[in-house]
Formats: structure tokens, sequence, C-alpha cells
DNA sequence: CGGATATCTTATCGCTGTCAAGATTTAATT
DNA sequence: AATTAAATCTTGACAGCGATAAGATATCCG
């Protein structure tokens, strides 16, 4: 096909669907998203997206899916541009987290605020699972002797930070320049290693 | 009046529907609440929250405020049975905000993690304005030479925590027993103070 | 080529939040 | 005490939502 104005079918439409459903996610946030609103974006109809999603739920589920990876690659951004002693992977591990967080502040909210992505569809708890698994091996790369209190204490530092400035809490570093607010999210995830 | 089957007026309507919007968020969460659920829950026509607090956002914003308001009772109960030294005390407001988030997860959720709630309502605001003002209090007391970074580890390491929890994440602390967890807790929050 | 299958649309359902208009009760004023 | 004003609640309607069944159109595969 050359370039016809409407072709009945879509070509590629799940990942039309998906690029729609991001782009609705950060305007209207995961309160008001609407799934019509997406099949409007992509220029199809609202009962499009039911055949490659399901529902709504199916829609977001692979959002969130997707968003893990990026949220893995994130961190694996970070770990590249950073020295090769555990402590320091670590701390870019927990940078990585929270640029995402900052760049994608009603994805993080999806995956990590929020009901509407279902943790049992085995693509998404995968992803999940292999985040968590990350920080916690990371952890024991740190402390071999650490337990589950320690992968707590990291955890929660980092997730802390994450999620109040992805709400916009926390100007104090939201409004840092990037250098300045790294150093202070390597120190507050430094601190929770002891 | 006596007992009259159902009165026109309802007394204190209200007080009512904010009882009757707690138990929908609980039971349905943030993400599925529904205002007329909420009113059908208090035995009233559909329109009649709007005279009280004009629209579902009025609701749930004078939910917010009211959560806050247990939020920081919570904490107070926690600092009156502990120590009086301020890092018992800083401690103690954390537990108190874990508390809090694992006893009503879903308004802690509609608090912290949801825009439903209008943060620029004076009432709301004030009292989270408090909610932080007194924790930025609390690390000023333990460390005077404190700052903003100080307040942020210790925010961020509590809000992690009470958010996992809340969600479900962190089994590994949700499941103990509460002794032991609060020991767990006051030992990550604790960190975060060097 | 032709039937099976995948993809997408149209039309409809019950539910939602909001609003205007009317009914009923309480409060204020004289 | 009577009348008026105000507050409270109901009824009825509207558009938008997610979901689904039935039909239209394109692709796949023998």
């Amino acid at each position: 096909m050359t370039e016809a104005a409407k072709p009945y079918h879509h070509g590629d439409l799940r990942a039309a669907l998906l690029d729609a459903a991001e782009a609705e996610l950060g305007a209207r946030g995961v309160e008001a998203f609407s799934l019509r609103q997406v099949a409007r974006r992509a220029g199809v109809s609202s009962a499009a997206p039911a055949h490659h999603f399901g529902d709504v739920g199916g829609v977001l589920t692979a959002l969130a899916t997707e968003g893990f990876r990026r949220f893995l690659a994130a961190q694996t951004l970070r770990q590249q541009g950073a020295g090769e002693d555990a402590r320091a992977q670590l701390i870019a591990l927990g940078l990585g987290y929270v640029d995402f967080a900052l760049a994608n502040p009603a994805l993080f909210r999806l995956m990590f605020g929020s009901n509407r992505a279902a943790y049992h569809d085995p693509a998404l708890y995968a992803v999940s699972e292999e985040a968590f698994r990350r920080l916690a091996e990371g952890v024991q790369a740190v402390r071999p002797e650490a337990g589950m209190v320690d992968v707590a204490a990291v955890w929660s530092a980092t997730h802390g930070l994450a999620d109040l400035l992805a709400a916009g809490r926390l100007q104090m570093l939201g409004g840092m320049a990037r250098a300045e607010r790294d150093r202070a999210v390597a120190e507050i995830v430094g601190r929770s290693l002891r």
C-alpha cells in the first residue's frame, strides 16, 4: 500500500494504541484515563482496542509492563556510566529509579501507585520481579551479610524519594539542577545502607 | 422528631456522606470510587452530595483532609508512648506514619498517591503543611544543623516504607508481627538520619 | 480461487458525574 | 404569628464512559 487515506486495517494498531495510551496517560493522568479517548487519539473506533487488549485494564497492564522495561533501562543507563564497585552501582540504580520517576511521573504512578495494572499478568509480574531482584542483588553485592531489612531500607529510601518527587512534593529537591540533585539522591540512598 | 421513617432533611448529611465515602473508598479503592454509590450508601439521592461538597472532588478533598487529621493523630499517639528525647520522638513519628498507612491504605493512597484531592483547598493545604512541618521540626530537633537533604532523607525513607507497605509490596515487613515490624521501621527511619 | 480467520465499525446497554428545576423543610424578618 | 427568604433534598435529563454483540472488511492459507 502506498499511503491510502484510511485503510480498514491499521497495520500495527497495537503499538499505535500503546503510544496513544501513553500520551493520554501523560495528559490526563491515571485518574481520568479514558479508553475511548485513546481510541480517538489513534484515529480508530472505541471498540477497536478490545481486540488487542481485552479491556481498559489490559491496556494499562501493557503500558505498565512497557514502563518497567524503560524503568530498568534507565537504571542500566546510570549503571553503565558509574564506577564498577558495588556501592557505586547500587547508587546508580537509585539514580535511575529517580530519573524514571521524574521523566515519567504518570507512568510511575500507574506502575507503583494504582491498582489499575494487573500484576497477576505474567509479563508484568516478570518484569516487576526482575526490578526487585536487581535491587535486592545490588544490596547483597554491597553487603553480603545483608538481610530483608537492608533491602527494605534501600528500597524505601529510593522509592520514597522517587514517589515524592514524581508527586511534586519535595520541591526542594525537584527544583535543583541535575548535578546537585544527583548528589542529594546519592547521599540519601547511601544513608539507607547504614 | 421522634423517629419518622424518612425525614426530608437528614440532619447531618454531610457527616453521613463522609462516612459513606470512607466506606466506599475502602471497598472500591480510589480508582473505582463512585459518588452515586456514596449517595446510595447514605440512603439519599445522587444529587444530594452536591449541596454539601460541590462535586466528587469536594468529597475526596474533605475525606483527605479528615485523613490528614487522623494521620497526625496516629503520630501523636506514638509520640506520647515514646521517650522524650528528640530521636525517639522522630522515630515515633515515623511509626505513626506507617501505622496510618497500614490501617488506612486506601485513604493513604488518596492523600499521597492521587490527584483527586485538591491541595489548593485551604483546609487540606493547612493540615498537609502541618504534617510536613512536624516532620521537618522533628528532624531539626535531632540535628539542629540539619538541612533540606536531611529532611528529604527522613521523609523519603518513612514515606517509601509506608507507601510500599500500603501497596502490599514489602510483604517481608508487612507479614511481621507488630513488635518486630516496629523494630525494622525504627531501624530504617533511624538510618536516614545519618 | 475460496473459505476461514483476524481486524475494525456500528449500535446498544448500564453506569457515571453534573446540572437545572421543582418540592419540602427550616430560618429569618416583620 | 404570618410571610418571606434560605437551605436542603428529589426528580429528571444530558453527555461521556467501558463493555459487548452483530455486522463489515481485509488478510491468510488451503
